[in-house]
DNA sequence: AACATTATGCTACACGATGTTGCTTATGAG
DNA sequence: CTCATAAGCAACATCGTGTAGCATAATGTT
């Protein structure tokens, strides 16, 4: 558990590596819920016990690798767009198995949420270095905020369940015009209501 | 649990009301994973062995509620917009408690889908009524329509997350216009990216 | 190559939650 | 009032959890 060396036991990293791999499976097979430990152990191949001595549960278990992959998405960066878009969604797709777990129908909202967080602060970044007039705002800001995460995650979401059946490029294309210019751009045709 | 009548014994109603409020108070006293059966029964005063006589499991005992909520809503009215809208939202501040718990942070993804579904259904048929050219669609509409539905339920979980910090009216005008105008509708300024 | 470290395996245990069953009680419907 | 049945009650087997102590094997280090 603790160590010093900014490389972790060869051990260590095989043990977690298996868990991780037999959460993935069995969730695949039942659902989450229907997941136990010893199960994961199980498949795994790795004592129970051994389990405990890394995770606290199974919660802890996606919670960690949720939050490994984060780290690994690395820090906000200054210039937003389709160019970090497309990072992100790279990224998933290098990940597929696991967001689609963590977003999916399947998901647990304490896990979309950490993701979630990572996307609003993406935005509200990007939205306070904007030059507009807040004299001339019809919508609050955290709203719109919030409206642009839940848009984009949730169609991530529903792309990672359809088997990705566009191009990161694609996606990284229509997600921030779908933002800002709505339905309108979709259709093409300049709409009023809906 | 079988019943020809239209209404049930007072009983069950009793039985099912007691339970399903003893889940609310521990869901967000503990949240969903931590709830037992036991404890459930226990809050409601209602014998553990009356509680599998109704339900299954936790889940059943929230998706049936869901299910129950869901089907109060009523089928898909024909005029869309702010009307149904309000009329959906109205709903959700009634029963503010429960969805809260079935979308927000706590909540789990089966849950909050079943709602989802529904949201989506609607959109569908609105936009298979509309006029547009389907030679200019710039985004496929399946993409459109999973957008603006989680977009939506996003922000009303935000919404409710947030103690309902706006009204169901302006909730009911703002986000048509966000859906079909986008950001720009909501700074009020015409922007081109993010 | 030998050593010290430590991660893992193994076994056993107590505990709590889960479903299920058969019988009794009492409460609501007609 | 009477009957149907929902709910209470008690007991049981089963299973997953979390922990502990000790033995073993693998790893990193010198």
């Amino acid at each position: 558990m603790t160590q010093n060396a900014s490389v972790l036991d060869l051990r260590v990293r095989r043990t977690r590596m298996l868990l991780r791999n037999a959460l993935i499976e069995l969730t695949v097979e039942q659902g989450f819920a229907a997941v136990t430990v010893q199960q994961i152990t199980e498949r795994a191949m790795v004592n129970r016990a051994t389990f405990y001595r890394h995770y606290t549960d199974k919660y802890d278990l996606v919670m960690s690798n949720v939050r490994e992959l984060v780290d690994e998405l690395g820090p906000y960066e200054e210039p937003y767009g389709p160019p970090a878009l497309r990072h992100l969604l790279e990224h998933i797709v290098e990940h597929a198995k696991f967001y689609r777990i963590i977003l999916g129908k399947d998901g647990m909202a304490p896990f979309s949420a950490h993701i979630r967080s990572y996307v609003e602060q993406h935005l509200r970044m990007r939205l306070e270095a904007m030059t507009y007039d807040p004299a001339r705002m019809r919508v609050p800001l955290d709203l719109c905020i919030s409206f642009m995460a839940n848009a984009m995650l949730g169609t991530i979401t529903w792309w990672l369940e359809h088997d990705l059946p566009y191009t990161a490029e694609q996606m990284a294309l229509w997600l921030p015009q779908l933002n800002v210019h709505g339905l309108s751009y979709g259709l093409g045709t300049d709409i009023h209501h809906i």
